[in-house]
DNA sequence: GCTTGTTAGTTACAAAATCAACTATTACTC
DNA sequence: GAGTAATAGTTGATTTTGTAACTAACAAGC
């Protein structure tokens, strides 16, 4: 039963298995980013995601929100409330739906979310660069598909 | 403010940004194996993270599984209790080190582990046929850096 | 060998995520 | 148009996680 931790008994690598290895990379590469949008705004993970949706395709509803970032509704519906509290969005019964609100940045939301954007940008270009042009490429393309996100 | 939700304001496209892509991809790809780890034998995932770094290297203590795998020694020490309520594993005072705790897998836990590591292959070539021999090494590859597990 | 510091692991409390049930409104069917 | 089903969103109860403080054992310095 002599057992070095880089040896692996059959065949098997957990090191290599792509759940694993996307996770790890996932939260490794969340990490940074989380230190601004926390440390800076107080914000949690859920929320900048609503933020950066609405600041990135403007008005949107709840539901549209979650369909597109596979967000449960209760988590996007606690984070709307959350981004209310600090005015940086602006609720709006639709008219012709009323169970339907129409969400959008105020100007302050529209101000924090170009500050993130801007760390976000940063943030996305050095990890990038750990790789070739072509790679990073692969590399998206590769996350969308596995994403379903084509 | 004509907006349509493809089109992206000012050249930043949330959908294209790494740490937001890395995570779509992980939640996405852990799916199908969570449903089983999970139905099959009511684990969480620091759970069979747990019973897998056993699995794979043997004996290993609480801190050591923690450092491999980043996970807190807070959740790395209520997984094992799971784990030893289950009787999946067993703990062993290191002789030398009485604050140390050398675990190992019981034969169940290996039952379990064998069952799971057959389901993770096959999972995980299922994955990796979405894409060519030669991506899928690269995907790992650039995984791993991202993950700092060079 | 006694104080001080460090380490492995646990526990308690607060924060957050999950799941189910709920309200309000609209759509469907007869 | 009354009754039933479906939908958008919220709320409450339970589970899980995260943070900090804790215990027990060892290490180092004197």
């Amino acid at each position: 039963m002599t057992q070095d931790k880089s040896a692996k008994k059959d065949d098997f690598d957990l090191q290599e298995f792509l759940p694993y290895l996307l996770n790890r990379a996932a939260e490794e590469s969340s990490l940074e980013f989380q230190q601004v949008y926390k440390d800076r705004y107080g914000m949690l993970r859920t929320e900048w995601r609503v933020l950066f949706h609405l600041g990135n395709y403007g008005e949107m509803t709840a539901k549209e929100i979650g369909e597109r970032a596979k967000i449960h509704k209760t988590k996007v519906s606690r984070a709307v409330s959350k981004l209310e509290q600090r005015r940086y969005l602006a609720r709006n019964r639709d008219t012709s739906d009323r169970r339907v609100e129409q969400l959008t940045l105020t100007s302050a939301g529209q101000t924090v979310y170009r500050d993130l954007r801007l760390v976000a940008e940063a943030y996305d270009s050095k990890l990038a660069g750990l790789f070739s042009r072509d790679e990073a490429e692969l590399l998206r393309k590769m996350l969308r598909r596995l994403a379903h996100m084509n």
